[in-house]
DNA sequence: TGATGATCATAA
DNA sequence: TTATGATCATCA
């Protein structure tokens, strides 16, 4: 490419694009990235864990900002890097949303943020092997996913046994060896973060704020099968 | 050695 | 404080 070669400065307007742009990075490094898009690689990625995602989002045209939402709203499409290993298999769960605590009122599956978030799908593959300095690893060809009915239904099944515990006041009794696909773990800057819950007999109490995750045995059936 | 529980940076 | 982006690091 030329000098010219630069993030994009607006919105993809099509999933067409999105995909283009996809395309005009792959198989390129990190250092490559950052040098071209003007911005500091850190060392490693101890200290600056969403690096990665942030560059990324930066050369996909991605609304910055940290919002509740998909990452390209008028596309329908969230945005997830997956660091992989040179098996194509996935090296960390990943990281869906907030997990509400009490629940919203009236949710249900068809209307939950985990759902919202999972409808489609580009899942960018990064090298992720801590052997593989950070600004040698390379990006790979992003796709679009979007759950076929089983996937759907063994998301949903997770995400109803989940949800009713919170619901019932058991957040506590929630391990993230619970659910199949689908699992909660504890999401926050340390283990002195917290929220208020009403625990089963409607008392408040104070919890470590949650977040939903996927299992790497699930989002490895993903990138299996793109492989095909 | 993999998964669970803990943690880091940043925005609004 | 809640949310985004995630990976780290300890222990079974």
């Amino acid at each position: 490419m030329t000098s010219t070669f630069v993030p994009p400065t607006t919105p993809p307007q099509s999933e067409h694009e999105l995909i283009q742009r996809c395309a005009n990075i792959a198989g390129l490094t990190f250092k490559e990235l950052a040098m071209l898009a003007g911005v500091a690689m850190p060392e490693n990625l101890q200290r600056h864990k969403g690096w990665p995602g942030q560059l990324v989002e930066l050369w996909l045209g991605a609304n910055a900002g940290s919002k509740p939402q998909q990452d390209f709203p008028h596309l329908g499409i969230e945005l997830k890097t997956i660091p992989i290993d040179s098996h194509f298999n996935p090296l960390e769960t990943t990281y869906v949303c907030f997990a509400h605590t009490p629940m919203p009122a009236g949710v249900t599956w068809q209307t939950s943020s985990v759902r919202n978030k999972l409808a489609r799908v580009l899942w960018l593959p990064i090298e992720g092997d801590r052997s593989i300095p950070l600004g040698d690893r390379r990006i790979g060809m992003g796709f679009v996913w979007v759950p076929n009915a089983q996937q759907d239904a063994v998301l949903q099944a997770d995400w109803e046994m989940l949800c009713e515990l919170i619901t019932l006041g058991e957040i506590d009794k929630i391990t993230s060896k619970l659910g199949d696909a689908l699992h909660i773990r504890p999401k926050a800057a340390n283990g002195k973060v917290t929220v208020r819950v009403a625990d089963a007999h409607g008392q408040s109490q104070l919890t470590r704020p949650r977040g939903f995750y996927l299992r790497k045995s699930f989002t490895q059936t993903i990138l299996q099968a793109q492989l095909i």
